[in-house]
DNA sequence: TCTTGAACCTATAGTCGCTAGAGGGATTAG
DNA sequence: CTAATCCCTCTAGCGACTATAGGTTCAAGA
């Protein structure tokens, strides 16, 4: 039996995130001592631990509540868990371009200002004049 | 004079954002019409283009007050400008470092799963068990 | 001039994934 | 038995908008 603090310590998840993760349901409600604390079991840290990683993995939580769902049918073919994971993959490169574009951009407007007075800053410049960009954004 | 609504169409920022950059102080109170509708002139247009254009780069709004505050004093250094973007642009990387290593585990994840059942899929296993990862994270 | 419909107004709440705080009760070590 | 630490619920805040409700003003056609 732990208590919400234990298995905030063993999962690093913190404490008011657990009771987030319970009221979004991805969690069950745990299990009470007679004083109304939350008294939790082996399996909870288990679930737990899958929830924290695919946090960290960058999943959103309707996506953790369906591979949660998944993962409780072992029968099933494994597509759907799949799609989920080629979906998120999918975002992540697509947030990627974008940033690498913007990198680019942002690289170009840096470099190019060699001013001295903000008159002629090229930052302040390019911000005002969307013709000094090279690309569309 | 333009309304509110020919400002969002030559801005393509939409009319209740022109509204918020009001309210966080970007923009000032338009001038009012008998009916206490907005009317703006056209340096507001081009203000408001300066910061449709420093969002599309990804600064945030604090950012972009500071942006707008030294381009109205034109004679001092644009050091602070300069600095700026380039802890904008030190972010940008820092996200994109972050994400492409997410990318990486993904792929590696959504690869070596080629279960049929979701019994043995790589997905659910690896989220299940931390040690089937190849980085911290 | 009147009418109609589009555009405008304010104020409030919702998005996402937490995090922080207030104001109180439970537990546990000494 | 007491003090320190933990735990409880409830509410509000973050950032940059977006959506909705309920009402007012404007502009163009009849």
């Amino acid at each position: 039996m732990y208590s919400i603090g234990d298995l905030s310590r063993r999962t690093s998840v913190k404490v008011p995130t657990i009771r987030y993760y319970e009221q979004m349901g991805l969690i069950s409600a745990a299990h009470r001592s007679e004083g109304n604390q939350r008294r939790y079991e082996k399996a909870d840290l288990e679930r737990l631990a899958f929830i924290r990683h695919a946090r960290d993995l960058g999943f959103d939580i309707p996506a953790i509540r369906e591979l949660i769902a998944l993962s409780r049918h072992p029968d099933l073919p494994c597509a759907g868990a799949d799609r989920i994971a080629e979906d998120h993959l999918g975002a992540v490169r697509a947030k990627i371009e974008k940033l690498r574009k913007l990198e680019h951009e942002l690289e170009r407007i840096v470099s190019h200002c060699c001013g001295h007075s903000v008159e002629d800053c090229y930052v302040i410049r390019a911000l005002s004049d969307h013709a000094l960009c090279e690309a569309e954004h």
